[in-house]
DNA sequence: CTTGACCTTCCAGTGCGGTGGAAGGTCCAT
DNA sequence: ATGGACCTTCCACCGCACTGGAAGGTCAAG
C-alpha cells in the first residue's frame, strides 16, 4: 500500500502520515525498491489508534506515549485510565473556565447594549469593555 | 515614565510593551534624548483596555481593531457590542463542544476501568482508547 | 516518448502571544 | 571610573499539528 492509498483509506493528508512517521507514532515504512513507502494493513490500525487518541483531545505527544508503552511489550492499560482521568479532570476545568468566562462577557455585553458613547473617556477606547 | 515602570505598573513585560507597540496596541512611544521610551499615564489606561479586552477573551487583533476604530475618531460601542455578541456565541459553541466530549471521555474512562489486557490486540494499542 | 499522477526530501511558514538572548548604549551611585 | 541596573534593536524560538512549495525521481497509460 502507497502513502496515497493509506492516507485515503484513513482519511489523513500524506503530508501528515510522514509528519507522523517522523514523529514516532508511525513505525519507519518498508520501502519499494524505488524508495516508495510501502505500508501493511496494520498501518490502518495504528492510524485508528492516531484518529480515536486525537478524538479523546490527546495530544499527539501522549498518544505516542501510549504507543510507546505498547511498543515495550507493556499493556498501556494503567497509563491510559491516568490520562484519561487527568483529560476528565482538565475538561472539567475547561468547562468550568468557560462559564465564569461566559459569564463576564454577557455582563459586558448588556452593559455595551445600553451604551451611550457620550459617557466614553476616549483614553479608555471602550468603557463598556 | 520609563518602559519598566510601566511594565511594573501594569503588570506586563518590557518585552510584551515593546511587542504590543510593534502590533498597533500601543502608539509609538516618546523618546528621551538618550533613546529612552518615555510614557505618559494614558499608556496606563491604554493598557488596561488591553488587559479588559485580554480578559474577555478577545486576541489582540480584536483589541486592536476596537483601538483603530477608537483612533479614527468614532466611538466602537457598535463595534464592541458585536464583537461580544460574536464571543458569547463561540464559547456557548466551545462550552458544548468540551461536554460533548467529557462524555465521550468518561464512557472511554469507565470502559477503561475494568480493562482486561488480555482483551487487546497489540495492533490496536490500547482497545479501551 | 511524453504526459500526468504519484512519490521523494528538505526547508519554510502558519497563528497565537509572546519569551530569550546577544550586542551594545545609558544612567546613577559609589 | 566602575559596577550594576536599566535601556535599545534585532533575530530567533516556544508549542501545537500540521501545510505549502520547490526540486527532482518513478511509474503506467496512450
Amino acid at each position: 500500500m502507497r502513502i496515497g492509498e493509506l492516507a485515503a483509506a484513513t482519511g489523513t493528508s500524506t503530508k501528515a502520515l510522514r509528519f507522523y512517521e517522523d514523529s514516532g507514532l508511525l513505525p519507519p515504512a518498508n520501502r519499494t525498491g524505488s524508495g516508495y513507502r510501502d505500508y501493511e494493513d496494520d498501518a490502518i490500525d495504528r492510524l485508528n489508534f492516531v484518529r480515536r487518541g486525537r478524538a479523546a483531545g490527546l495530544t499527539l505527544k501522549q498518544i505516542r506515549e501510549v504507543i510507546d508503552i505498547r511498543e515495550s511489550g507493556t499493556a498501556p492499560c494503567g497509563h491510559v485510565q491516568d490520562l484519561l482521568n487527568t483529560r476528565i479532570a482538565d475538561l472539567d476545568r475547561q468547562i468550568s473556565d468557560l462559564r465564569t468566562l461566559r459569564d463576564t462577557v454577557v455582563h459586558l455585553r448588556d452593559g455595551a447594549a445600553n451604551a451611550n458613547p457620550a459617557d466614553c473617556r476616549a483614553e479608555d477606547v471602550c468603557r463598556y469593555l
